[in-house]
DNA sequence: GTGATTTATTGACTATTGTCAATCTTTTTA
DNA sequence: TAAAAAGATTGACAATAGTCAATAAATCAC
């Protein structure tokens, strides 16, 4: 099994080998060019990805051509069209590369069988979706409650390395703002 | 057990009599006024709640006096300080009973004990979780893609019942806007 | 490396939404 | 039922953020 998958399983499920094969058997590997659609808007979400390196987006696009980041997913992180991976109806959203990427990624059937399966590993999917749940929760209030430069600064202060990483445009939609705006918002303050 | 309770399980798994009675137990009844605080910011969200009858809010508040609305959960459907209870740290929201309300409730404990005990009530609890992710997710896409008055007009056709059932500054910081924006949105449209 | 493409910045203007205040209506409660 | 409290509406104005357009800077591809 791959160090990077093997890095989130250890310390929370203990695999025998053959559990260990089964896992192994389930996760294919993929490499993704930059700026590459692994997902196109309509189609199923038939994978569920891990990023072994570089970062997926999951965006959302309009009629006018504007479009709007609603996750990013970066190293050692699980991610997809989630709403679309989990009832298995065409995504609104679409994922595109942002960097070349190493990617693993299962389908729901396997990741279904391998809860079935192997003891703890549901327990495991359960407590990182708990914690996706909670980061989604946290978005929601900042959008509510906080202006563009509020949310602007705590994104700097809890995620500097997105903000370097990526271009600005995407920090933008991601903050569900323009790109002018936020511009104006790093000379402000 | 109730009935309520009962009809939340049945389709999903099959108790035997021990079974049943171990998670009768682990439900305690409760009733709450219009108004009642059930849980304070700052204090850690010790239950989830199940709502039989009422509703009950989930909602931030800010120094300056604004209110916003996290969440909202009627009948049928559990809920609670989601990030406090699952990490059992200090809540930064509150819960308010917006109705008469007659609630269930269980602590974090017992959940995870019936998690253990009982085959199949992990993967109910993960079904759930997922329902409610999608609800959020679908939740940001909203305030990142829509305006105020677009937001408004998908709530009504999601949820007409809402709409009828709170008062309107509740929708307006449920949907983050003010409640002088909401009210120019009901008579433009 | 160099031209081409993408991304970022800035200005001018517009649109949306927020704030404050006054008034009106509805609901609650005693 | 009447007074009080809470909620809703409206107007005037301010602030925030968006749009369009031009230019500058950075990055990519060959």
């Amino acid at each position: 099994m791959h160090p990077a998958l093997q890095k989130q399983i250890e310390g929370k499920i203990s695999l025998s080998a053959e559990q260990e094969q089964l896992v192994s058997n389930c996760y294919k590997s993929r490499q993704a060019k930059k700026g590459e659609i692994l997902l196109e808007k309509g189609n199923v979400a038939r994978y569920l990805y891990f990023v072994v390196k570089g970062c997926l987006r999951v965006f959302l696009t309009k009629d006018d051509g504007s479009e709007w980041t609603r996750f990013l997913i970066f190293e050692d992180h699980f991610g997809t069209a989630f709403p679309s991976f989990v009832q298995q109806k065409p995504s609104v959203a679409a994922i595109q590369s942002m960097e070349p990427s190493e990617l693993f990624m299962i389908n729901r059937q396997d990741a279904q069988m391998l809860m079935k399966e192997i003891p703890g590993w549901e327990t495991m999917m359960r407590l990182g979706l708990e914690q996706d749940y909670i980061a989604s929760i946290e978005r929601i209030e900042s959008l509510i409650t906080l202006d563009a430069k509020e949310r602007y600064n705590i994104l700097m202060q809890t995620q500097p390395g997105l903000i370097q990483r990526l271009p600005g445009k995407i920090i933008a939609d991601y903050l569900g703002i323009s790109q002018e705006t936020l511009s104006r918002l790093k000379s402000k303050k």
